[in-house]
DNA sequence: AGCAACTTAGTTGCGCACAACTTAATCGGT
DNA sequence: ACCGATTAAGTTGTGCGCAACTAAGTTGCT
């Protein structure tokens, strides 16, 4: 019958959006503490990881899907908070390199626990966890190939 | 070593961020052709499931977990478009009641193949997208079950 | 060299999410 | 019956997330 199909419940659209926005306030107390929201949180991951290969914009939009309409205020924001310094590319004068401060790098070390906290929270075990993580990146790279066609 | 664990791909709550907003990308062009954003699609889900059981705005937000802040000017728009309307309870003057219209009636047939078509965008069989929403279920319901203590 | 096509950031506008607050109605204890 | 506490919906303000657009710089073709 197609009308069951459409019961909130039976949705894995509404288990996903739920789920994330569960998670997002299991991480909203915790970021609070250094004054961070989540998408800025992701921000820094990507800048950490990256170390001395200094992205621009479109390269931290490129890791993390966002484009230069959720980023540019974003990172003016971080500016602020004096964590990161955009300048303009030397070489070219489009593009703007986004370094981390030494109060951004020290960040890193303050918030070394945030990870296992909210790990917790889930409720899940590690397997369970990695599985998770596999099965959504999936679903993500499945819906971006099809959409690049 | 602690900094492995800072790493943007073994997060599964970018994963889940990731995934979250993929599977929007994959509704908005098919709710588009409806006038409808992803929130708005949850609530009218929502109100069909109810049938002639009439949920208050305080009702809808506990099935979707929003707060008045998010579905009130949510709700006014959808009444704007048509498919609702809201009105004072009777009994109790601090209850709004949202109703289907006709109309909103009638998008439940037209709108009746939109969660097949999503599903086949995630790639995913159907026995990975119920062990998928089960997980996600589960992780959702041991975080809200923390914040309650 | 000149100029059209493209790339990169940024801006604007809209719709969520959510915290904090306001207003109005109901409940509960005395 | 009164009045403080509670409940319900709405409002305000902030920060995403994304579409559409703008401004400025670079590339590539002739």
């Amino acid at each position: 019958m197609v009308t069951d199909d459409l019961v909130l419940g039976r949705q894995v659209c509404f288990a996903l959006y739920a789920a994330s926005r569960a998670l997002t306030d299991v991480y909203r107390p915790i970021l609070d503490e250094f004054g961070l929201t989540y998408p800025q949180y992701l921000v820094l991951l990507v800048l950490w990881e990256r170390g001395d290969d200094v992205p621009t914009v479109s390269e931290l939009g490129a890791a993390l899907r966002l484009d230069s309409g959720t980023l540019s205020p974003l990172l003016k924001r971080l500016e602020a908070a004096g964590v990161l310094v955009r300048s303009r590319s030397a070489r070219d004068e489009r593009r703007v390199e986004v370094r981390l401060t030494d109060a951004g790098r020290a960040l890193r070390e303050r918030m070394c626990g945030v990870p296992l906290r909210v790990a917790r929270a889930t409720g899940l075990t590690e397997a369970e966890l990695i599985g998770l993580r596999d099965t959504l990146t999936r679903v993500t790279e499945t819906i971006h190939r099809q959409r690049e066609k």
